[in-house]
DNA sequence: TATGTATGAATGAATG
DNA sequence: CATTCATTCATACATA
């Protein structure tokens, strides 16, 4: 986990502010980042620094993070796995969208492109005094006890991971799997 | 943030808000939480997901995002309102923007700003309440194009979604906290 | 309806 | 390159 540990940042800033991709930059980033599967050479990295930082303030290691955070994350849907779906709010209605990278907000997109949920009830705030799911009426019933053999398996998660990690390194295929958001193994 | 745009549903308006366990799902995950102090491997997220999905709709990343931020908070806690340790700093998360980069409109704008992505886009004209830096307002102006030389060729109509970013601040200030972050060049 | 809080989700950065 | 962490943003929900 990472502390920033600085104390250069100490004496003025109250905060540290990590770097936020101006429109321009992230326009940059993505278009090189479509160019090349990988993570730019170190030489380039500095070109497109050079480049980026006449669009705002950015670093070589800005840089580097972005190609690396981008490509870890490319692998799953970041709109899927995101939102999964509204379960008890919903109607029970949900859609499944099978796009993969032409959806328009596979980033962070301001409400811009979000539809409103105002004027057009979509919780149920009128009718919602009398529509609990069962689930809600039995909270605390038997049905937990389903879930028990889960805790079993997971009591020593930790164990695992040192087994884990045993010759598998190689054999471990890293780009198939691509539905992964980044656990461990 | 959220991001749930999406244009295959248009017309309905159901869009997905953002997951919200049901109270068996709660039970089962703070359960499970309670039993290993980490977040659980990729195969155990799985069986969770999959026991959980009996209690309503839920995906992997819900999960694992929960135990993210369950983990993240828990310590939190501590420090704010748990232990009475003399590290009693700030919420952190409530908000604690001290004045740069916030102040220049880059947070949410307010509902009525919110422009669409359909056909025109309403830089101009949201520009009124945000008051953006004219830099920002020139996204597509030919100072891209010296942007080109590293990319080579351009030819995704895909950018049309940065412009939902557009407006942002872009002036920060970085820690030189630089190490060699290691690249194959 | 307006405001406050809790929390799901996104992401830059750090660690291994 | 994979995983984890910390911070921040956005929203569901409670409250007034």
């Amino acid at each position: 986990g990472g502390l920033y540990a600085d104390p250069t940042i100490g004496h003025k800033m109250t905060a540290r502010q990590r770097w936020t991709p101006t429109p321009v930059q992230l326009q940059i980033l993505e278009r090189i980042f479509d160019q090349g599967t990988g993570t730019p050479s170190k030489q380039k990295i500095k070109d497109i620094t050079e480049e980026l930082s006449q669009h705002g303030q950015i670093s070589d290691q800005n840089v580097y993070n972005w190609f690396q955070n981008r490509r870890a994350r490319s692998k799953r849907k970041q709109h899927g796995g995101g939102g999964g779906s509204s379960n008890n709010n919903n109607n029970g209605e949900s859609e499944v969208e099978t796009e993969t990278e032409t959806l328009n907000g596979k980033r962070k997109l301001p409400e811009s492109l979000r539809v409103l949920p105002d004027g057009n009830n979509a919780i149920g705030t009128t009718t919602t005094a009398t529509s609990p799911r069962p689930e809600d009426l039995c909270f605390q019933s038997p049905e937990m006890s389903s879930d028990l053999h889960l805790l079993g398996v997971l009591s020593n998660p930790r164990d695992e991971h040192l087994v884990g990690k045993m010759g598998l390194s190689e054999s471990y295929n890293l780009y198939d799997h691509v539905e992964d958001y980044g656990m461990s193994g």
